[in-house]
DNA sequence: CTGCTATATTCGCCTGCGCGTATGAAGACT
DNA sequence: AGTCTTCATACGCGCAGGCGAATATAGCAG
């Protein structure tokens, strides 16, 4: 395809932040390395609706991913230049716009995921 | 549609964003008022695909637009908040990542274009 | 082995949107 | 009136990607 080479890193992490599900699980991920389930729940999404982002973002170089037995666990990735570290700033000013983000990190603040407690992370 | 209330300002500039045209027309405004003529003899692409473009920008207000004659002339739109203010500043980091940016405004400086000269833009 | 849990992927379906082409609308000039 | 220039929009096509639903995969526990 000839696409391929006309679509920069740039118009890739911009079209990653362009959605919803995505914003709000990079959102949580600032706060530290979360598993699949527990995105599932803080967020309330359907389980294949949040893999499904999380491979995006993963093809997109946004966040690393680690397997732990039966667990995924996802964070951020460190950023990869100056626009990606700007990129992952601005997530702290659409916090402002989109309060969906704020009563997700009160929701995972409440509950006891990603404080790497290994006894089960659901 | 449902869907309308669940599209936030956020996302429609994120996605205004993730396209190689505008970020080109974006990155020239920056430099004050153009006409679409201006934008078209830079960028080098046909008329219509400009003026879409254009239409989009001007749909997420992240543009504003002035009638004069026969030109229409366009301008960055003050940022409406925190988010659109980073954002835009965001330009300036994919310079170095997107090289068409920085010839796009070489190309703009070697032209007279966009000094507000009355004689006729293009 | 059988199951169970956690996660990923696939399958249709549908919408959004980018493109080139053609056309439309408005204003200036003669 | 007619014509030219500038810009916007409509049409049809094709692809990317969002969705729910179902299925596949992988690792643990009996």
């Amino acid at each position: 395809m000839k696409t391929a080479t006309t679509i920069s890193r740039v118009d890739l992490l911009f079209r990653a932040f362009s959605d919803r599900t995505r914003l709000r699980i990079l959102n949580l991920l600032r706060g530290g390395e979360l598993c699949v389930c527990d995105l599932v729940d803080v967020l309330n999404l359907p389980q294949p609706k949040v893999s499904r982002h999380l491979a995006y973002l993963r093809r997109a170089r946004l966040v690393l991913a680690r397997k732990e037995g039966l667990w995924m666990y996802y964070q951020l990735a460190p950023a990869s230049g100056k626009f990606h570290a700007r990129l992952i700033g601005c997530l702290a000013d659409c916090f402002e716009e989109v309060p969906e983000l704020r009563t997700d990190r009160e929701k995972l603040g409440r509950s006891e995921c990603g404080r790497g407690a290994k006894g089960g992370c659901c």
